[in-house]
DNA sequence: AGTTCATATTAGAATATACTGATAGAGTAA
DNA sequence: TTACTCTATCAGTATATTCTAATATGAACT
């Protein structure tokens, strides 16, 4: 199981290695929010939500809990933003690099 | 394919999230290493080091050069370090947590 | 009690990953 | 040329992920 340090940096990157996980947590940089917004707004089944919920739950990177019916959601781990944010920019450099390698290769 | 850019967020982390590729990165802190010397000091089957290094050069993290007989790897993109220093600190505060929840419990 | 709403869980099929062992190819040295 | 070294790739199997659709749970309301 989670053993080393590696294991476990590796169960948290997998957890989040997924696009609508990745969405999930963008949404909930605002504060907690209910399965029924979640798939509201990315417009997905509801088991599939909750599944992916549970991945990230799993993970430790996000709290839950039951307000009436709805079972509200929120990111305990503010580093995610962290990684997220990282993430974005090393994905706008690659893309440049291409438009440069492209407009290069005329 | 990676069209948006939650899919090519997610595949990094992708690229990522495996212990042993995280420890390849991690040796490459310091500069370029041959595949011999990754699989040497990872004690890991060389085509099993080969394949993961695939995996990262495919995301882009990873640059490569052949020096004679040997293939040489290094680190394209400073923030996977960043990545992966971030990540080491929410294992160090996941598991401060569960010591603390444990010990609580009693 | 029964009904409805919000969510979780399960089953099953399709796809993706990871590893081992064998083979291939490219470069070097004799 | 042959032999050797280093690395990549392939084939096959095992395991893991992901999705959909169906079912279960559980709280609130009549």
């Amino acid at each position: 199981m989670g053993t080393d340090v590696f294991t476990l940096q590796a169960e948290i990157l997998k957890a989040l290695s997924h696009p609508t996980r990745i969405r999930i947590v963008n949404q909930l940089r605002r504060g907690e929010r209910c399965v029924c917004e979640i798939m509201a707004e990315l417009e997905l089944e509801q088991s599939n939500v909750s599944q992916h919920l549970a991945v990230l739950k799993r993970a430790g990177l996000l709290g839950a809990r039951k307000d009436g019916l709805k079972m509200m959601y929120w990111v305990r781990r503010p580093e995610v933003f962290v990684v997220l944010d990282t993430l974005r920019r090393m994905v706008l450099l690659r893309v440049e690099e291409q438009v440069r390698l492209l407009s290069e290769a005329e």
